[in-house]
DNA sequence: TAATTCTTGAGAGTAGCTATCAGTCAAGTA
DNA sequence: TACTTGACTGATAGCTACTCTCAAGAATTA
């Protein structure tokens, strides 16, 4: 059993992140002690660790809830959770080539900004030079 | 020249968010026609490119006013800039690391719903055991 | 001329956090 | 036993970055 702290550390979100997902109903059945104290198991970090899952390719919580709520219902909401997880698949896969085209675009800033450094061209160039390394 | 219409096409980011943008002073110096209607250069279509590679990575828009102004400001900023875009690299290679991550549940998952699909295994399984999935 | 299309800025609305706060409880310390 | 410290609680306020709606004005088309 782990308190929401423990759960922020070992997951990597924060704890009113967190305490925001559960009250949007995105962990569904985690316990309280006597105290009120939630307890995660280790069955409610995978719940987490979907959620997290869905939220970083820029799925909305309203559609994360709708996944959670179709678990929840069983088996006959298998064809469509398997919609839901085919279709954020292809978008992580999107987001990854975009990724790795805005990494091409990086990598050539830095190789400009370090040239220009090593050389010390800083005064040969006025700030009109300056703004085209923007451009392309 | 190209209006705000043509830029949000090229360039697959709203007109709403290009104003948006503009008003932040994200994009300095883009004239405007007789009737006050923006005309973006291909120069300016620089800023957009650079803008939307900053904020794909999570740079907030703060910090992008930030390097923006350093690019106007000239050549005695190169080193600061250099270190925004070496940094903004370090973030998104984490950002690809983290993507694979995920897209390693969701393949996962996907292979998991198929194969209960496959073997028709829906009704021998109880809600109970459905949500064990979620776990790993 | 009239209707349509496009752009404009202002301003309201929204999602998803993020921070603040007062209150409860339990364990440790004097 | 009284007191302090620290963790957790829910409610609520605030923030960022859009996102949408709207009325006004100019240009194009019927």
């Amino acid at each position: 059993m782990y308190t929401i702290k423990e759960v922020a550390k070992l997951m990597d979100v924060s704890e009113h992140t967190l305490r925001f997902w559960a009250k949007s109903g995105l962990f569904p059945g985690v316990k309280r002690d006597a105290n009120n104290i939630r307890q995660f198991s280790e069955h409610d970090l995978g719940w987490v660790k979907i959620v997290k899952c869905l939220r970083s390719v820029g799925t909305d919580n309203k559609s994360i809830k709708r996944y959670i709520d179709l678990c929840l219902i069983g088996d006959s909401t298998i064809p469509e959770r398997f919609g839901i997880i085919k279709a954020t698949r292809i978008k992580a896969l999107q987001q990854m080539e975009e990724l790795k085209k805005q990494l091409e675009l990086l990598n050539y800033k830095e190789s400009y900004y370090e040239e220009l450094i090593k050389n010390n061209k800083s005064d040969k160039y006025n700030p009109a030079n300056d703004i085209k390394e923007a451009v392309s």
